[in-house]
RNA sequence: GGGCGCAUAGCUCAGUUGGUUAGAGCACCUCCCUUACAAGGAGGGGGUCAGGGGUUCGAGUCCCUUUGCGCCCACCA
C-alpha cells in the first residue's frame, strides 16, 4: 500500500527564489510558470491514507470535435479556483480532466475534415489515405475501422490543442489522470456497466417508436431535443362517413393520411358525440378508420378532431398506444415514404404519387391529390409551430418504430421516479435554486432513456444474438459477453462458445451493430476517473466524489445520467455537490453560438488580456450567474494582476527588519484588518462563494496599496534606527505573503511570480492562511480613521490643484474624541505622507471627521 | 401553458439574520508626469433600489400584487 505523508513533508519542488526584477512584466508568465508546474508536478495526485484527506473533482470532459469558447474558459476556471483553494488546504485534490472523443460529433467532424463517410460494407484498407482536399459535396466511402481510425488520428490532433489551452489557463488538473472516453479503459467501463444494468434488468431491448433523426439515420433521446420554430400550414381535410356530410380534421401533415389508423376527438366534445363508434373512410386511399375519443385532445387545436398517425407526433404514439391503435408505417428510416405500396390501403392507385418521396415532395404531391379530389376546404393556411429536432441536427425529427436499447430512468416507473428526484433532494447545488431545473426534468421524462444510436464511433453494445434455423435472430436472449473479455467488439470478436466461421449463418451468431450514445459512457465519469473495479484504492479515496462541476445546460443530461447509473450500480450519489456555472452571454445577453457569430475565441482574449486578466474575470462571475462578455472587464483583472507586480517590488525593495514583529499601531491596525479578510475570504470559499473570496482580498488590498503603503513608506525606507523602522518592514512583508496566498487562486501565474522571487517552493502548494499567523492586538478602526484622514489631506491638495507632493503648513483635524486618540498615535506616518511641516491640530468636535489644511 | 431566476448609478454587479446619510469597479468630470505602478495616482459628480399595496418604530432587504427581461420544460391536430 502507498502512504504518502501530507505536503508539509512532501519533497519541496525545485523552484529557485529569484531576484526582483527590474521592470516585473506580466508577459511570458504563462509559458514561464506551466513549463515548471509541470516539471516539478506540483498538481499531481498523492494517494493520502483516508478519504477525509482527499478532495475529488468529477471534471466535465470537453467534447473535443467541437471548439472551446469563453463559456468553457469561465467554467473551469470557477472549478479550478476551488481546487486551489482545496489543495492549499492542504487536501489531496484528485483533479483529472477527460476528453469526450466518442459519437456522433466527433464523426461529424471526422467527415468534414477529411471528406470521408463511412460504409460498413467496405473492407478495410491498409496504408489508406483521406483525400488530400476534402470534397464536402462527395464524400469518399470507407471502411468502418478505417473511419475508426482517422477518429482517433483527429481527436489526437484536437486534443492536444484542447490541453494546451487548459495548461495556458492554468487549471491545476493532474494531467496523469487524464482519460478520453473512447479509450479501451472508458469502453470495458461503460460495457461492464450496461451488463451490470442488464443483468439486473434495468436495460433493456425493445421495439419502440423511437424518435428519428433523417439525416443521420440514428434513434435519439428525449433529452436530446431541442424544440424550435418550424413552419407549415394547416391543410383542412375531408374524411367521409357512410352517409351525410363529410368531417373535416386539420392537419399539418397531409402527407401521412396513408398512415391514418383513426380520427381522435376528445370524450367531452359535443360536436363529435354522435360520431364516436362510427367510422370514415380516409380521402384518396379509401382506408375505413374508427371515430375515437381520448382526454388528450384539445376541442379548442384545430377543427378539435384529430387524424392519429403512425406517427406523426408524441401524442399519436400515445393514442396508438392506449387505444391499441394499428401499426401503419409509411415513412422509412430515410425520412422518405416507403416505396412499395402499403397492404391496408384500399385504393392504392394513387400510392405511386407519393412513393419514394421526401415527406416534402410527398407534401406536394399529396395536396395535388387532395385538391383533384375535392377533398381539401380551402387552401393550406400558414402556420408557424415548435417542432422536436435533434439538437444537433437541421430536420424535424421522425417517428419511426426501431429496436433500441433502454435503461430504466424513471420515465415509465413512478416508484423509481421518486427514488431519483430523492437523490436530487439529497444533493448540495451550487447555488441551491438549481435543484428546481433537475426535478423539473425528472417529473417530465416521458419515456427510458434510449441509449443505442445506429452510428460507428462509439461504444458497441457487448452483445449477440442467436440465429435459428431461418437465420432470424432471437432478440429475446441476447448473447452477453464475459465480463473478464471486456472491452469486446461484437463485430470482430466472437461470444462464448461460438466460433467466427458461425457469424451471420443460421445457427450461427451477429453481433448487436449499434454503439451506446456518448451519454451512455459520460454518465459514468466518476467510474472512469476514479478506477471503478480495475483500482481499488483509488476507488475507496475518491468516490463518492466530491463536486460535479458544470454548466447549468447540462442538468438533464450529464447530471441526471450520473445521477440514475450511480443509483442503480452503487445506490448512492455518485457526488456530494453539484456546483453550477452560469454562461458567458453576448453583451446583448444572448446566448453565445457559432450560427449567431458571437462566439468569442478564448485563445485571442488570454493572448491579449492574460490569463491572470481572464481568470479574474471568470470569478466575478458568481455561481449559476449567467455574465455578458465585456472586455474592459478583462483590462480591470489585468491592472489588479499588474499592481500586485509593483507592490510586490516595492514592498521586496525595503531593506528587511532586523528584528522580528510588528509593534507600531498602524502596522498592528492593518494586519488585524488583513486576519478579518483572511476570515472572510475563507468562509467564502468553504461556501464554494469564490467571487466573495476575491472580493474581500481584493478589496483590502486596492486600500492597502492606497492607504497603507503610502502611510509607511517613508518609515520603511527611513534609516534603520528610525522608530518603527522594522515594524513596517515586518507588516509589509507578512502582508505581502498573506496576500500572494489569498490571491494565490484566482491569479496563479503573478502571485507564483512573485512568491518565486523570495519564497522557496511554489505558492500553490502552501498553506492557505489563516488568520492566527497575523498578530492580534490591532485596532483595525485606526486604518479606517487614518483613511479618512489622508482623504482630507489629498482633497484639499486635488481643490487647490497642487500636486500631492505639495507641503502642508499647518493641519487640524476635527472630530470624535477616540477618533483623534487614533490619530495622534500615526502622526508621525500622516506628517510623512501628507508632506505636513508646520503644527498639527487635534480638536474635539461631533459627527464626522473634518480636515482643515493650510498650503504653504 | 408549467417551473426557475432576474429587475439597485449610463454599464457590470455587491448589499449577510430588516437598523443611521444605499456601496464597488468601469465609464464620465477635475487635477497630479509623485523614485512600486501613466495599461498609473488623487479628488469628484451621478441612484424615487421596476410600479403598486401591506407588515413594522424602521423595508433595497419580509409578504401580496402588477409589469418587463432571461433561462429550462411542454406544445408537429
Amino acid at each position: 500500500m502507498i502512504t504518502e505523508p501530507d505536503e508539509s513533508t512532501m519533497p519541496a519542488p525545485a523552484l529557485a527564489a529569484g531576484a526582483v526584477p527590474e521592470r516585473p512584466v506580466l508577459e511570458g508568465l504563462e509559458a514561464k510558470w506551466t513549463a515548471r508546474w509541470r516539471a516539478d508536478g506540483i498538481y499531481t495526485f498523492v494517494r493520502p491514507e483516508s478519504r477525509e484527506q482527499v478532495f475529488s473533482i468529477d471534471t466535465p470532459p470537453p467534447t473535443v470535435s467541437g471548439s472551446l469558447h469563453v463559456g468553457h474558459v469561465f467554467s473551469y476556471t470557477h472549478t479550478d479556483l476551488i481546487a486551489r483553494y482545496q489543495r492549499m488546504q492542504g487536501k489531496h485534490v484528485f483533479y483529472p480532466m477527460g476528453w469526450d472523443d466518442n459519437g456522433l460529433p466527433t464523426e461529424r467532424r471526422v467527415q468534414n475534415f477529411y471528406g470521408v463517410r463511412c460504409d460498413t460494407a467496405l473492407p478495410y484498407a491498409e496504408d489508406y489515405a483521406a483525400p488530400a482536399k476534402p470534397d464536402p459535396k462527395r464524400q469518399e466511402p470507407i471502411s468502418r475501422r478505417n473511419f475508426i481510425e482517422l477518429c482517433h488520428e483527429l481527436t489526437a490532433v484536437d486534443e492536444q490543442a484542447f490541453e494546451d489551452l487548459w495548461r495556458t489557463l492554468g487549471l491545476s488538473v493532474d494531467w496523469d489522470q487524464l482519460y478520453t472516453t473512447i479509450s479501451d479503459e472508458s469502453q470495458a467501463v461503460a460495457q461492464k456497466a450496461f451488463l451490470h444494468n442488464h443483468a439486473r434488468g434495468e436495460a433493456y431491448l425493445s421495439e419502440a417508436p423511437t424518435l428519428w433523426d433523417i439525416t443521420f439515420q440514428t434513434a435519439v433521446a428525449q433529452a436530446e431535443l431541442e424544440a424550435r420554430d418550424y413552419p407549415g400550414a394547416y391543410h383542412r381535410v375531408a374524411f367521409h362517413p357512410p352517409a351525410g356530410e363529410p368531417i373535416y380534421i386539420e392537419t399539418t401533415r397531409p402527407e401521412l393520411i396513408p398512415a391514418v389508423c383513426a380520427l381522435i376527438a376528445h370524450p367531452d366534445d359535443e360536436r363529435y358525440q354522435a360520431l364516436f363508434g362510427t367510422t370514415v373512410t380516409s380521402p384518396i386511399f379509401g382506408v375505413e378508420i374508427p371515430v375515437l375519443a381520448h382526454p388528450a385532445a384539445e376541442p379548442d387545436k384545430g377543427a378539435g378532431i384529430a387524424m392519429c398517425c403512425t406517427f406523426g407526433d408524441l401524442t399519436d404514439v400515445i393514442w396508438w398506444r392506449e387505444l391499441r391503435l394499428p401499426t401503419r408505417t409509411v415513412i422509412g428510416r430515410d425520412g422518405r415514404l416507403h416505396a412499395e405500396t402499403p397492404a391496408w390501403l384500399t385504393n392504392a392507385e394513387h400510392y405511386a404519387e407519393l412513393a419514394g418521396k421526401t415527406t416534402f415532395s410527398a407534401r406536394q404531391a399529396m395536396v395535388d391529390l387532395l385538391r383533384a379530389a375535392g377533398d381539401l376546404d380551402g387552401e393550406p393556411k400558414p402556420t408557424q409551430r415548435m417542432a422536436n429536432f435533434y439538437e444537433k441536427g437541421d430536420k424535424p425529427l421522425e417517428i419511426v418504430s426501431t429496436r433500441q436499447w433502454y435503461i430504466r430512468n424513471g420515465g415509465r416507473d413512478e416508484d423509481l421516479k421518486a427514488a431519483l428526484l430523492a437523490r436530487g433532494d439529497e444533493l448540495a447545488w451550487v447555488p441551491d435554486h438549481m435543484r428546481h431545473r433537475y426535478s423539473n426534468w425528472v417529473n417530465g421524462l416521458n419515456g427510458d432513456w434510449l441509449i443505442s444510436r445506429q452510428r460507428f464511433f462509439g461504444v458497441p453494445f457487448p452483445v449477440w444474438y442467436a440465429l435459428d434455423a431461418e437465420g432470424e435472430p432471437d432478440y429475446t436472449n441476447p448473447i452477453t459477453a464475459a465480463e473478464a473479455t471486456l472491452p469486446v467488439d461484437p463485430a470482430t470478436d466472437v461470444p462464448p462458445g461460438f466460433t467466427e466461421a458461425q457469424r451471420g449463418v443460421p445457427g450461427g451468431f451477429v453481433g448487436d451493430p449499434d454503439v451506446m450514445d456518448t451519454w451512455a459512457t459520460s454518465s459514468l465519469t466518476p467510474q472512469i476517473a476514479c478506477g471503478w473495479e480495475r483500482d481499488e484504492e483509488l476507488w475507496q479515496l475518491t468516490f463518492p466524489m466530491d463536486i460535479a462541476p458544470q454548466a447549468h445546460d447540462i442538468i438533464r443530461t450529464w447530471l441526471f445520467s450520473r445521477v440514475v447509473r450511480a443509483h442503480f450500480e452503487h445506490d448512492e450519489l455518485p457526488w456530494k455537490r453539484a456546483t453550477i456555472s452560469g454562461f458567458v452571454v453576448d453583451p446583448d445577453r444572448k446566448k453565445m453560438s457559432k450560427s449567431k457569430g458571437n462566439v468569442v475565441v478564448p485563445t485571442d482574449i488570454l493572448q491579449r488580456f492574460g490569463s491572470d486578466a481572464v481568470r479574474w474575470r471568470a470569478a466575478m462571475a458568481r455561481p449559476g450567474m449567467d455574465s455578458p462578455f465585456d472586455e474592459t472587464q478583462m483590462k480591470v483583472g489585468r491592472r489588479l494582476a499588474m499592481k500586485i507586480l509593483n507592490a510586490s517590488k516595492f514592498i521586496l525593495g525595503t531593506p528587511e527588519a532586523a528584528s522580528v514583529g510588528a509593534t507600531e499601531p498602524v502596522d498592528l491596525a492593518m494586519l488585524a484588518g488583513l486576519a478579518e479578510v483572511v476570515e472572510t475570504a475563507t468562509s467564502a470559499f468553504d461556501d464554494f462563494d469564490y467571487s466573495g473570496a476575491l472580493e474581500a482580498a481584493e478589496k483590502f488590498f486596492w486600500q492597502f496599496c492606497d492607504d497603507y503603503l503610502e502611510l509607511v513608506k517613508e518609515r520603511a525606507y527611513g534609516a534603520d534606527a528610525q522608530a518603527g523602522a522594522d515594524s513596517a518592514r515586518t507588516a509589509l512583508r507578512l502582508a505581502l505573503d498573506v496576500q500572494l496566498r489569498l490571491f494565490a487562486p484566482f491569479l496563479p501565474f503573478v502571485t507564483e511570480e512573485v512568491w518565486s522571487w523570495w519564497r522557496p517552493g511554489s505558492v500553490h502548494i502552501a498553506a492557505w492562511p489563516k488568520a492566527a499567523e497575523l498578530p492580534a492586538g490591532g485596532e483595525s478602526a485606526l486604518i479606517a480613521d487614518v483613511a479618512a484622514a489622508l482623504i482630507g489631506i489629498r482633497s484639499a491638495k486635488s481643490n487647490a490643484k497642487v500636486s500631492m507632493k505639495a507641503e502642508v503648513a499647518s493641519a487640524e483635524f476635527a472630530g470624535p474624541a477616540e477618533v483623534l486618540q487614533r490619530l495622534r498615535r500615526s502622526e508621525s506616518d500622516l506628517r510623512a505622507v501628507g508632506r505636513i511641516t508646520g503644527p498639527l491640530g487635534f480638536r474635539p468636535a461631533e459627527g464626522p471627521l473634518l480636515v482643515s489644511v493650510d498650503l504653504i
